[in-house]
DNA sequence: GCTAAATGTAACTATTATAATTACATTAAA
DNA sequence: TTTAATGTAATTATAATAGTTACATTTAGC
């Protein structure tokens, strides 16, 4: 998982925190990264229909009225992720050696059990009910 | 999580296929990477008992008795690493704003959870059960 | 219409993480 | 005593990731 999850996720809360249009310039105040950095990954939550963004003089991205329902499960989706991903792989499949040859693919199978195992866990968790922690008995201020 | 992960998986497999003292060149090849690497990996296994490390000429390793009943969550432990890990950090834990302060706990609490998720699921494969999905319905070939 | 201020996107650079290599002290069999 | 192995650290090379720059496109406001 890049960092590109987190940084969605935390632009996806402020900006229902906020309620309002934002600009990437503020997100990435707010986030402590570059702009073009939060354009590039807002864009996906765009084209994914997760968030609203508009264009011109005065723009920015404003959340969709239902933003507290999204489950990071979709923005993950959105941002083409997996949870567990190592991209090296052991062996050689044009070895003879069985070991060899198949290692690669039963890892792959592998990581591919450990991921819906956490997608399950990121489908119950959402973009409100990570706002809810973060004010979790407090009232909600700037 | 790391690429040490896969390799020491693939190793331990390997020795518990070939029933034999194993030295760090031969598992290199098998696996693709280099003797040292494999050492280094190998270490840590030995560390945490996992698997026997013999010295001198002729050395190198070999399974322990019950090496098919060792878990991958043992593996992980035995190798300090967690499946899920995000380096990067949104936000600054100084800031007045709830949101840019309190972001980046919240997702390290998320990741210990999806980790917990994935080591249920490491608790339940085995060095064994590995070694039978590479040879599920063939005979024990070299 | 013109200007200003914003996003979308690509290309490039810098930094960090990872894998590979090299080297050598230590160990134990022959 | 020699040889062949592991243990481990230091270094180098490569790959992945984050940051930066640039500019075309879009639209509000004058």
């Amino acid at each position: 998982m890049t960092a590109e999850f987190p940084l969605a996720v935390h632009a996806l809360v402020y900006l229902l925190h906020r309620g309002q249009v934002i600009s990437s310039q503020e997100l990435a105040d707010n986030i402590c990264t570059n702009p073009a950095r939060v354009r590039k990954v807002l864009s996906k939550l765009h084209h994914a229909g997760l968030v609203e963004a508009e264009r011109g003089q005065g723009s920015g991205y404003l959340t969709r009225p239902d933003a507290g329902a999204i489950t990071l499960r979709a923005v993950l989706r959105a941002l083409d992720e997996t949870p567990v991903a190592v991209s090296w792989r052991s062996g050689d499949v044009d070895r003879a050696c069985q070991v060899s040859s198949g290692m690669a693919a039963v890892m792959d199978g592998l990581y591919g059990q450990l991921n819906e195992q956490c997608e399950k866990k990121l489908e119950t968790v959402t973009v409100g009910s990570i706002n809810d922690q973060l004010f979790r008995g407090k009232e909600k201020e700037k």
